[in-house]
DNA sequence: ACCTGAACACCGTTCAAGT
DNA sequence: ACCTGAACACCGTTCAAGT
């Protein structure tokens, strides 16, 4: 309220969102620029102001969904604290669940749009962020004899493929048509398919 | 030869190879019609004569994809007859290298550009093959006691989603930057991905 | 089954000049 | 830190009229 300087005040962030509503909207690639700042209100070349591009813009979206997903993930650290099998399988769920509820996003992130060699720092952190917390759970399990004691990357990659891959069929309706017709049918499936994913870390 | 009609005679197909070039070159979003015409020494409303829309030239384009993943997947069929395991192993390592080799194309079919709930029946088929080649190598596994008897849809969406997602994340350079430096390094860790794959699905 | 050429509405991006 | 307004080069898509 205080630093509402000339027009806007929180430009930046008002673009971020009202991108996010867009995205859901009209899919990757129905957002543009200059709707979006036409939806605000501002200029068309207002959004330049905190963006150099457009890439810098989805960035800084894709950015803001990771973080999303890290809180869900630490309210999940605290109410599953000592069972790392059951973190891994409820952020899996979380992903799953923001595949199919905001589909657009998802693809953004993880659909290879930002090359993350060439991204900025601020992506470049929160991806690596998302990783740690996996590899933290992992580490856990294998140290609770849970999973089978081995390279903790290889059962992350494993795991974060097995995830993301689950999740894209399932925001890109590879599998209503497909598979089944039923969408609650498919997400027992999908729950079932973790399960797999569990049998193949677990020790035997 | 013979169908030369007036200047180019088989636009469609060209189009089509000229895309996958250009996909390659600039990626997704920098594939256009114009441009693809322009290559092509044609008018630039000249591809309306084949595709209704852009959207139809990426069907068509994904489609192309799929069919060559099919003939590779008809080749290893021929070689590694009784041998399902294998099998599925080798048609995975076919992805992850179409993936590292054209990534732009792996994107275009595993992306979820198209919604294969609207797209056109080519497209549709050819992907729809491809899980059924999937489903046949599962279910073989399962008759020879190697896989654990059970859904076989729950597998081929276990095996298809671990593959997906690993690839996806090969292709968009997520590994290279956070995991490991060396590309070598990358490849022996994805097969031992699978290994964690083939250890969830085999019986025990 | 292609051509040329114009047209429309839309982009991303960059100016110059204002408050 | 925003505005207006013009400008540039590029799109996808649709015409009309040709061969």
């Amino acid at each position: 309220m205080q630093n509402k300087t000339y027009h806007h005040g929180d430009l930046r962030n008002a673009l971020i969102l009202e991108a996010i509503v867009m995205l859901h909207e009209k899919g990757i690639g129905g957002l543009s620029l200059r709707e979006l700042a036409r939806r605000l209100g501002v200029g068309h070349n207002a959004p330049y102001r905190h963006f150099k591009n457009k890439q810098q813009l989805l960035e800084a979206v894709a950015a803001t969904g990771f973080r999303r997903l890290k809180a869900h993930n630490i309210r999940l650290e605290l109410e599953l604290a000592d069972d790392p099998e059951s973190q891994l399988f409820e952020s899996g769920v979380a992903i799953l669940n923001m595949a199919m509820e905001q589909p657009e996003l998802f693809r953004l992130m993880f659909g290879g749009y930002l090359s993350l060699g060439k991204c900025g720092p601020e992506l470049k952190e929160e991806a690596h962020a998302s990783i740690e917390s996996l590899v933290k759970i992992i580490s856990l399990a294998q140290q609770q004899d849970i999973f089978a004691r081995g390279d903790v990357m290889r059962q992350t990659l494993a795991a974060m493929s097995m995830v993301q891959g689950l999740a894209m069929m399932a925001s890109s309706g590879m599998l209503r048509d497909n598979v089944t017709g039923d969408e609650q049918q498919f997400k027992r499936l999908a729950l079932q398919v973790y399960d797999i994913l569990l049998m193949g870390l677990k020790k035997r």
